[in-house]
DNA sequence: CAAATACTTGATTAATTTTGTCGGGTATAT
DNA sequence: ATATACCCGACAAAATTAATCAAGTATTTG
């Protein structure tokens, strides 16, 4: 199981943001410098999470990205949501008629999956924003 | 996030084994006709289960494999390093000077993506073969 | 012993997904 | 005006996954 970057980077991205936004707006160039993330893909990521309302964008000079929350409102689980990462565990389709290999039931393994799947989306749901930026100091290298 | 098929397949094998043992070998082909899984495929798989002494081989006509030991003794979390299935969730290699990011230390979201491994982890440490084969037929479709 | 079955192994290919890049925009401050 | 910075769809490169192929070896059974 691979975390893909684009989840990863989302959160290191609002995370920064989280944590220097002295000035009211956050430039994704900024962003881009501090974590070392391509800027046109930080492009991609954040026009997601904009769709998505976790932040508002401000055109022009000076302007740049701003959270629409604050950071202990935001949820590791929408942040993955706007930016298309679901957890996928289970190779049948839940509407499909068939079953997960074209039987006519569930794949021995399923009930597993489904639990494994629902470990996971707790995690994400309980973890927001605000851990990581008050947090991350505690152990550095 | 997304789970491998091999990782799957391999769990899904193992569990009609378990299932279906009353004979005391099953041949790949058995198991490749009810779980629907491509023969060669399972081979490949067989033969890490093998290597990691998960499974064991007897050749020639009604040769087949066997569990090396009682379902209950079998977590799933062997059954994942047998097949090379690991939770990555950070980019950065644990050995390496540089942090996350190229930059010096970990990356501002390195310690969510730990807790995350541990979490996944933790999850197949405790799920075991036997989990699957008493209690799969629970909630049949 | 011949034939069928079933495991063994490394190499190679096919398919898919991920990870970006490109090229052209538009809006705003100075 | 011009530089900055967001906007957006399409496309391409790279990596990974999934699966197949080819050419075996061992064992049972008639």
């Amino acid at each position: 199981m691979k975390l893909n970057t684009k989840s990863r980077y989302a959160v290191m991205a609002l995370a920064d943001m989280a944590q220097f936004k002295e000035s009211s707006t956050v430039s994704l160039r900024d962003i881009s410098l501090r974590q070392n993330i391509s800027l046109l893909y930080l492009e991609q990521i954040f026009l997601r999470l904009k769709k998505n309302n976790i932040v508002k964008s401000i055109r022009g000079v000076n302007g740049g990205y701003i959270l629409t929350k604050n950071p202990n409102q935001i949820k590791i689980s929408e942040i993955f949501y706007a930016v298309d990462e679901t957890v996928k565990t289970v190779g049948c389709k839940k509407e499909s008629k068939k079953g997960c290999n074209g039987k006519s039931s569930k794949c021995i393994s399923h009930n597993l999956w489904d639990e494994l799947e629902t470990h996971i989306n707790t995690f994400f749901e309980k973890k927001r924003l605000s851990d990581l930026v008050y947090n991350q100091d505690k152990s550095r290298i």
